[in-house]
DNA sequence: CATTAAATGAGTTGCGTACCTCAAAACACC
DNA sequence: GGTGTTTTGAGGTACGCAACTCATTTAATG
């Protein structure tokens, strides 16, 4: 009727008793420090297996004396998204404060290469562990390997690096929410054909990228009745892609459907709204799937302007990025499923 | 442009010192007990506040030396969803045992009050927190109850006991569910008009009664075209439901959309596929939406029988369990956020 | 065999807290 | 004032591990 998950563990003593060595050559075999023969590295190894031995963390924790440094490189400028990621960080002061464990941001411009290779290169040997948002660029992806290299935890953040050699990546698969998105528009546009719109920040950001081929996929195989229009690129900027699609809605009046990539979403609803495209403007009847679940989009959401947002959870990735690097640094297994960013899909009667 | 979100902490020590009494007389106050004057206690909380101290768990967790004890209490039988929470919960072993904490998994007839109140009552005195699926009923409740009082951590999972004083409640908004399935069905339904079906186990489960709820709330504000029949009471089991839902099909041929609340899902879909209803069955015309992602809804949203599913993350479920009873014994506070599960929709291209 | 290098044992210290004991001081009461 | 009670101080031990030193044993080399 009660069965137990977790059998009583040993101590280290118990494990050198076992392997028949003293605690000081198990403690060399657990922290890889040289000077032992590999017949008895084996033999001790085994002893760990054969008792499922786990150190206890928190005795490890406070054995080691020093506070674990991380950093999190974060872009520079007004950016809803990270200033959320920077909050959530803020709400867990506690939490990182008990487990005397120091987090640090520090702004860069993202995406400037030489200058964010320059931040990166500016940590090492400083810290335990950094957290980045990172542009995929040979520079970048240099500074990555060095810091790697030099023994410190990397993980990169929303958007990723995956030449580098980074431990982790701690974000969505934007494939996958492009596909989303696209299953997202056609299920909700129905019976009606027509046009569909895409406004994205630039097509040489590689989330925007993957968000527009996975919901191109999606379009072209599951609904052959919706013709996809040519990308607008907007930017990010309101006014832009303001200006864009409101051109774009002139030109087709049967367009019934729109996806916005990245921010600009202001600019986007105004063009949507706009009273000169019609008696009541096109809001309630282009169906509109966006990302990130903001003040904004909340609001557009409510309103029924927008149909559905995409949305990664930014304090689920500022939360998943610190237990990344702190289950890095300390050794220990990393809860996949636990620190996987799923894709949320948000509508009026789900807001969080 | 480098901004520290974690001061540097004082030990207890200091705040001995700061507040000008012995170290005994601090531990006294930080852990409640008796034999400190009032002015004393106030000046302790006062040294320990100004300098936002916060106690080493790592240190904490090492000094009381025994090692903690949970207990999950959930149904015996055949469960999918209480099975996979069990299989994360062994995924969590190296996790659980690094950190010395005991979990055990306590099978028992839920949906018999006398027999989990008793289960409950077993537990008294012998375990640091408990994670109950529960009924919500006078005993039940009592028993809750008798626990905390005893100081055991309690937290209800997946189904609430709000009128007991449980500490905590790890599962979602049912009504908000039912909500998104109704918004669902009717917005995937598009423009069609006609009659929506309910399977549900029974309308005497709280979370199904409050699932229903949520969903007609919907239909009958959002989508005035669509008519929603008498719920159909199947018993979570596959036959039952087979059978109601094969003769209402039959009755009704303008039915478009369904909500399947509960389990008996398997039953659901071969209604829907039954050849004798028409042609080619009816799976692929009637708006299908359900409840938890398992192997079986997996291959029906990718099989497009069904159409999406509201899920509540079985791994983040128990894990958020789990961190919430360490949180509560520890006295640390919960991150709400994290803990809080949240409404997700599955369709085909998100599919986890 | 002697010499040197490598491997291992034995032991110490300290991390910050919980929990305990015992004595001393402060206080309340009559 | 003396009594008894409450409050406070001082100190110790233990938790499991990291990190270190230094002596000793074992193996490799010439």
């Amino acid at each position: 009727m009660a069965e137990t998950l977790s059998p009583t563990v040993l101590t280290l003593k118990d494990i050198a008793r076992e392997a028949g060595v003293s605690l000081a050559t198990v403690d060399r075999v657990l922290h890889n420090r040289p000077g032992v023969r590999p017949d008895t590295v084996r033999r001790v190894k085994d002893a760990i297996a054969r008792n499922s031995f786990q150190p206890h963390v928190a005795a490890a924790e406070l054995a080691r004396g020093r506070a674990r440094r991380f950093a999190f490189v974060m872009p520079s400028g007004p950016n809803p998204f990270m200033q959320q990621i920077e909050a959530y960080l803020g709400e867990m002061a506690a939490w990182l404060s008990a487990r005397r464990l120091n987090v640090e941001m520090i702004a860069t411009d993202v995406f400037e290469p030489a200058a964010l290779a320059a931040s990166l290169e500016a940590l090492s040997g400083d810290y335990d562990g950094v957290a980045v948002v990172a542009l995929d660029h040979p520079s970048v992806r240099a500074a990555i390997n060095d810091l790697v290299d030099a023994g410190t935890k990397v993980v990169t953040l929303v958007s990723d690096v995956p030449s580098s050699r980074r431990h982790h990546y701690v974000g969505i698969d934007n494939i996958a929410a492009g596909r989303t998105a696209g299953a997202l528009v056609g299920r909700l546009v129905g019976q009606r054909s027509g046009k569909v719109a895409i406004v994205a920040g630039s097509q040489g950001l590689r989330d925007h990228a993957e968000r527009i081929f996975g919901f191109n996929q999606v379009m072209a195989t599951e609904f052959p009745d919706l013709s996809v229009l040519p990308v607008l690129e907007g930017r990010d900027e309101d006014d832009r892609s303001e200006q864009l699609l409101a051109r774009l809605l002139g030109k087709h009046p049967d367009i019934v459907g729109l996806y916005n990539v990245g921010a600009g979403t202001q600019g986007v609803a105004k063009a949507l709204n706009d009273k000169a495209l019609g008696a009541a403007g096109r809001d309630k009847q282009v169906v509109f799937v966006g990302h990130d679940v903001t003040a904004l989009t909340r609001r557009l959401l409510l309103q029924g302007v927008m149909d559905a947002a995409i949305s990664q959870n930014p304090g689920h990735e500022a939360r998943a990025a610190v237990r990344v690097l702190l289950a890095l640094a300390r050794g220990e297994p990393i809860l996949s499923e636990q620190e996987k960013i799923r894709i949320d899909i948000v509508m009026r009667d789900n807001l969080p």
